[in-house]
This record gives C-alpha cells, structure tokens and sequence, in this order.
DNA sequence: TTTATTAACGTAACCGGTTACGTAAAAGTC
DNA sequence: GACTTTTACGTAACCGGTTACGTTAATAAA
C-alpha cells in the first residue's frame, strides 16, 4: 500500500540499508547510486515512517505538554512557545489537559511514556509525589513551568511571592492604605503558586505598618466570575477600600466589568492591579495595570531547557526563575 | 534497560504471544496463566511500548491540529474541545502551529504524514490545492474546521455569510442607517471566511436600502490594534456614522478600547456588534454584543468526525454547519 | 606485480510489539 | 478405546526502519 524503504531499494536496485543511508546521509555510496535512490524516492514520492524510526532510535522527537486549565491567554502563550522551540529542535508537541484533576495527570504520564515522548513539560501543576516517582522511574526528563517543587527536578518558574509583593507594594507607593486581595481557590491544587501571592501580598502589608488579616483577602476560583463576586465581597470585609490586587489579570478583568456594572469608578473610586500581564490588559476600559510575569519567556525558557536535558542525556537540573516588573496603565489611581 | 514484553514473557515462563494475548484480552489462555502474566507485569513495572504497537497496528492513536494565529480563546476553545473528545476516544493530539504561513502548512503536513497520525483537522486554513492533493495521495482522513472548500472534504463550518448578514441586518433593525465594518486582511489567507463576512454585511445593507460601498469597510489583520486603528479610519470615511460590526470579537475589544481612549461613549456615540461571541465579551465594558459562532460545537463535532471517518474507514464525507444567533449585551443602542 | 587500504555496498540482526499458523494436550463424541 | 474438536499455547514472520559486520572491487602503497 504505502511505499517504504523497500520499494525504494528494489526500485532502485540497491539494498534497503544503502537507501536509508543516503537518507540520512551518513556516507558510503557512490554518487551515482545516491542519484538513482533520491530519484526513486521522488518517483514514488516516498515519505519515511516516524514510527518505525522511532522504534530503533528510541527517539519520538514528540515531547509532551501537561496543562490544566488555564486562562485561555496564558495556556495560547505557553503553547504557543514551546510549540515554536520545539518545532526548531525538529519536534512535535503532544497537548494533555488534565481539567484540574489530578487522577488525570496520573494517566497522561502514563500515556505519554507509553508513547515514549522524548521529555515532558508539566505546567501549572503541583507534582505530586506520586508523579515525581513515576518520573523518576522513567527516566523521562521533565520541566515544570510556572511551579517550583520540594523535589529535585527542572524548573522554569516566577517568584510569585515577590512579584505580589511588588504588586502591593505599588499600590501603597502609589498612596492606598487599605488594600484587598482577591484570589484564586484556597484549596486549588492547580497553579499551586497563590499561596505565595498571598504571603507576598500580606507581608508588604505588614512591612509598611497597614494592617493584613484574613478579612483582606477573597477567594474564589480562578476566573472573570469571581472578579465580580469578590468585588462586592471585599467591599464589605474592608472599609475605606481603595485598591484591590487580583492574583491574576482574569479576576482583574472580572472586577473592572463589575465595577462598571455596579457604577464604581475605576481608577478614581478603587483602584486595582492584576497579574500575569496578558495580552488584552491593554484593551480593558480602563487598561489594567498589572505585574508582568513574562509567561512567553518562561514557556521558552522550559521549551529551551527540555531540548537541552534531551540532548544532554546526563540528568542536568536547572531552576530559573524569571523576572517581573509592574507595567503601569490606567487602572490605578495615587492618591 | 526499559522492560519489554519479552522479558514479562520470560518472567511468566510463557512465550511473548501470550503475553500480548492478555494484554489485549484476546482469550487463549488459561486462567492461570494470565495470572502469572499479569503478576510479572506488576512485578516488572512493564510498560507496554505504543510505538512498536503502532508500527504493525498501523495505527498510532494520534492524531494532529493544524492551527494558524488564531484569537487565544478561539485556539483555546478549539483545543480543549478536540482534545477531551480525543482523550474519550483514546488518542491524543499533535498540535502544530503553522503562524499564518502557508509554507510551513505543507511542512506540517509532511510531518504528521510521517508520524503516521491516524488524522487531521485543519483549523481555520484554506486548503489550497497543493494540500488537497496531499491528502488525497496520503489519504489520511481529514476534517476543516472552519472553513470550506471548494474540495470534496469533511468540513465543520459556520455559515459565515449569513452570520454577519444576521449581525448587520440587527443592528439596522436597532435602526442603524449608517453602519461600518472593520475586517481582517483583505489578502490574509488564514480564516479565509472574511470574505463571505464582508459580502454579508454588504447585502444587508443593500436588502434595507441602506448604501454599501468599499468606504463602508476598513481592512486590518485581526488583532485588538486593528479596531483601535479601523475606528479612527471608519469615522473619516462613513459620515454620521452611528454602529460598527467588527469581524471578530477581538477587534472589537480593539475599538471599545479605542473609544474608550477617544472619549466616545459606547454604545450612546457609537454601536459596536463583534462577531464569535468568545468568553470575554461579557467581561468588557460595556459588555460586547456579539454575534455567537458556537466554536465550541463546532471543534466538538469535527472531532467527533475525524473519530467516526477513522473507524469507518470507508471515506465518508459530511459537511456541517453550526448555527449562529445575536447575544445580546450593551454595545448596542437602539435609535 | 603483490599487498594493504579504503570505498561501496549487501546481509542479517535488531527495535518491541502483533498475529497467522501449527501442534500437543485436554475435552467431547460415538 | 478411537476419533474429532477445542483449548492453550509456542514458533516464526512481519511491521519499516537502522546499523554492526562482512565482502568485494577499486585504489594506493610497496
């Protein structure tokens, strides 16, 4: 049915090994020869088997994503990277997303050393002690993007807890005194890396003498929804609120809407900063300021460094951690 | 080094048949004999290898998505969609990012050909001629995702003609006379369906007696800054403008971001209606009405196709078209 | 001219599974 | 008890490549 090497061969009237020599230009034929075997090949438009190359090479050129669910902009921007990288390495991605839920993840490793990926990107995603043992195991190399682990694998990650404590402490330079957070699911096993953002966020509380208890922060999931409910909320929990910092730029977005529905002024009533930096922060009424995380940088970064263990077959670790900064719009006010 | 089905055999005391016998439950075996083999697979922490299993399966459960720059909610939503309909299905999904470039669609092709998947969907893309007769030779099945084809091949599309009919035919019933269009790239060979979205919005114009000629549309790409940038230019061209219909929701956050900076009230200066109705929408202010395209149902039936033409391997053909109406928000006001 | 070296291949084993076919033992039939 | 059928396997070929090794012919060296 489908041509292989064989055909080529016999077309060609050489052996199988010599054609797939030239095709890998390894040397040892003749010019002559690799001329009849390149024009057998276009005649019968032969297309090598992957799957059989892998099976000798022990090589996919496959690396696998495990995501859960993101904001749509953060998840488009990591696959988007590392999509790019890879495809300069000569890769292809294979995109697992695990809905939050850890059994899941469990099968997707599975799934993925079953398809023998030649290493796996772990985003967003606590690693349970289960999977870093599976991991282990394996000897699949792994990075994890945008979450640090107790152990000792790669990783390409944020300071979370520096960059909320850069967030608040914008807020109290810009003049505002009482400030609320509005964050992420408590129990989230997701993303993990909010309890930082909590931590960052009261400890620049506290070293500026304003008060930070368990009244100024708000949880909810991760999305525009809870912007909107943890607005009304945190109005109540904190009087005199001027500010709010959103541990992501999707309840940022959450709480401008919000406001605007509720006939709160944004800068001049509350001011509020997100984070992440997504793209369409610019293109809110009024653009929100936010602390940027650079995720392209990061998911490059991993992308980079997943290659880098690949080919390096010793098992290097590294840890980065990028930088942030807080890009300034329109969305807050100093007083 | 890893362990392989050969050395369970060897463990089980039984020959490498049997073993692959009771992995794929295929009877022939005595009940002990299973438990042995099952045993040693515990014991081994075997693994089975998909890769070997796919070179004589001829089948590699994978299968690839072909997607250019898209809105990241659109890319999203077409994503998460076909990949829990391929996770339900046991497979999962290559995705290859082609960044609007033609050239490298026919390298991805190429390359999803070698990694033998079992299909493709092709996302947003003209299938220009040197694909279609790719896949014919190939004849891997395939499935456009939003867009046709004037080959005979698996679609799922929006009627996208009609839909912007249907949005411009609103906002004239709103009572509308002077409306305006900001498209994409007029050259832009991605989506490939702005076409029938400008041919609608015109018709509708004319069928109310309304005038529609090309002053009435701005062409940019199909970005947030194009609306910044279409606004300005559309107020120019059309006097006494009153509604502007974007061809996607991103650029008409552009233009409510733009209005915005402009000191034009949306929707009592101006009455802005975006086109997919993506997430987002109801988070910006005001909140955008749109014309909704269900890209969701649309991604979930092309999955489902590409599934149903992979096991039938007859070479069905079927061409869907999902439905659309106005959700209505507050960028548009009635005159 | 004879011998050593190298170039240009072919042969066959291997990667890790699946499966058609053959066979011995167990079970069923008369 | 002899014969047929069924069960429970093992053997070996196969999927489509890669590669170690062996062989022959051409070329270089002596």
């Amino acid at each position: 049915m489908t041509v292989t090497i064989m055909d080529v061969a016999e077309r060609a009237n050489v052996s199988k090994a010599t054609v797939s020599r030239v095709l890998n230009d390894q040397g040892g034929y003749s010019e002559k020869t690799k001329r009849h075997v390149l024009k057998a090949i276009e005649e019968l438009e032969y297309n090598p088997n992957a799957v059989a190359r892998s099976l000798t090479n022990k090589k996919t050129h496959t690396i696998g994503i495990v995501l859960p669910d993101l904001i749509s902009s953060l998840t488009t921007n990591f696959l988007n990277e590392i999509e790019a990288v890879a495809h300069k390495a000569g890769s292809s991605i294979i995109v697992c997303h695990t809905e939050s839920k850890g059994a899941k993840t469990m099968k997707y490793l599975k799934l993925l050393h079953e398809k023998r990926v030649d290493g796996i990107i772990l985003a967003s995603t606590i690693l349970q002690k289960e999977y870093y043992d599976y991991i282990e195991k394996t000897k699949i190399p792994i990075v994890l993007l945008s979450t640090d682990s107790e152990y000792p694998v790669s990783s390409v990650t944020a300071d979370d807890y520096a960059a909320a404590y850069m967030a608040t402490k914008y807020l109290i330079q810009q003049g505002h005194k009482k400030v609320g957070m509005i964050s992420g699911n408590k129990e989230e096993w997701v993303a993990g890396n909010h309890l930082p953002r909590v931590e960052g966020f009261k400890t620049a509380l506290l070293d500026h003498k304003l008060s930070a208890n368990e009244d100024h922060v708000v949880y909810g999931r991760f999305s525009c929804e809870d912007g909107a409910t943890g607005l009304t909320k945190l109005i109540g929990q904190v009087p005199g609120l001027t500010a709010i910092f959103t541990e992501n730029d999707e309840i940022g977005m959450g709480v401008l809407s919000a406001a605007y529905q509720l006939g709160i002024k944004v800068p001049e009533d509350i001011s509020v900063i997100g984070m992440d930096n997504v793209k369409f922060c610019e293109f809110l009424n009024p653009p929100l300021t936010s602390v940027s995380l650079s995720h392209s940088e990061m998911a490059e970064k991993a992308a980079n460094l997943i290659f880098e263990m690949i080919e390096s077959n010793k098992a290097v670790k590294k840890n980065y951690i990028v930088s942030h900064r807080v890009v300034e719009r329109q969305s807050v006010n100093s007083l």
